[in-house]
DNA sequence: GGCTAGGGAGAGTCCTGCTCTCATTTGGCG
DNA sequence: CGCCAAATGAGAGCAGGACTCTCCCTAGCC
């Protein structure tokens, strides 16, 4: 079940709708803030609940805490991603194209938003620094929450492997997480740490990183 | 400068010995509090000063917050890595052989310490999340405290791409920081990520690791 | 009209980073 | 030794933000 559904579920049923509606208010609320937040910053609850229009004492009745809004959040822009992608991925025709096609749109999903302009398919730094507190605190909530992702790079990857695209002896589901990380990660430090910052925004960073992972999946000759 | 020594600076000269002491004892506290915190648990100022047996008072004279003092430690963990790095590699004879151990041992340092015992050279999760901070909020710091490692890395890159081991074309300023990131990422998270944690601790995950970084950037056939 | 549940407003608590004051200690020096 | 200035310790106090609680109003139902 979906985190926000979960927080629906506390309502009574008749006034699901309601609930549902007032739910829904507060994640809203969440992402614009997200969006329009400077690098770094996080939202306050009190900002959530002014913006959202409803009260702090409503907020408490649907979620447990920041941290279940934060999670819910991160929840809903997986999903979102994981849709776009494979909205995406269904028009390569290929194993081969639909592994490059999620390595290089994946890529781009992951690259900080440009100016001050996020999206709900833009996780915003401040959605990276959640990730990471749930990486490192909440293993498990985090697995939960990547599971679509996981699940649409893996079913890739297996039927890359049925078709001897991939080189043998890759254990595909440790694989899964091991691009999904390297992509993630890379698309939004690589350039601070290696202190060219913004060079490799654009296609030309994409096709970078489809080289640095494809060449080290594919089997035969280099593309 | 490292930062240790700017805070020191602060003081004046004769009492430099004292004051670098008081410094040090608050790193040390530090440290200590990062190797026996929870994971994900982050010390508190308080903490800090209590266990150094020093006062609060000192801390802010020495220290501009707990933000300068986080980064005076992640200096000091980059930089520790980076020399016992640079110790291991230069122990190999190929350019090969430097690349392959850097990998191998930068990816055993950065897997999460096994049972509630980390070091300054086994960062530990909290440290992993002030780095993200860092990443995202502070880039500029972030890319003075990573100079260490970017330099290493490139060195090897470098002599590596004279020898004609790398594959033609790879960028190397660029891929120092892919590499270090997707290492350093990879090690922390593409477990819970995948959902398979702990399989990949050990000699087999730095396998697996140099496998998938190699094939990456080696010309020629795969290793 | 009256009753009840849901929700708004906002005061109050707790925790933590950070500042300030004041008295004490320490080191240098005549 | 004795004095002064700087450094330090002890701890109260402030600020901001998450979270709780209480009071009251309003909507909907009988």
């Amino acid at each position: 079940m979906r985190r926000r559904d979960l927080a629906v579920a506390r309502s009574l049923d008749s006034a699901r709708v309601r609930s549902e509606g007032r739910v829904q208010r507060f994640l809203d609320a969440g992402f614009e803030l997200l969006a329009s937040a400077e690098s770094g910053k996080e939202f306050t609850v009190q900002e959530v609940v002014d913006r959202s229009g409803q009260s702090l004492r409503s907020f408490y009745q649907y979620f447990a805490g920041k941290h279940e809004l934060l999670l819910a959040l991160f929840d809903e822009a997986i999903r979102s991603t994981a849709d776009r992608l494979e909205e995406h991925v269904s028009r390569a025709t290929t194993p081969l194209d639909r592994l490059h096609c999620f390595v290089v749109e994946y890529y781009r999903m992951c690259l900080p938003a440009t100016k001050g302009h996020a999206s709900k398919n833009n996780p915003t730094p401040v959605m990276a620094e959640f990730c990471h507190q749930l990486l490192t605190a909440h293993q498990a909530e985090a697995s939960r929450a990547f599971v679509p992702l996981v699940t649409l790079l893996e079913k890739i990857l297996a039927e890359s492997v049925g078709s001897g695209v991939v080189r043998p002896g890759l254990e595909y589901e440790d694989a899964a997480g091991a691009i999904l990380s390297t992509i993630m990660f890379n698309a939004a430090y690589a350039p601070t740490i290696s202190g060219t910052a913004g060079l490799r925004h654009g296609d030309q960073g994409a096709d970078q990183m489809w080289q640095f992972v494809s060449a080290g999946i594919l089997a035969g000759p280099r593309v």
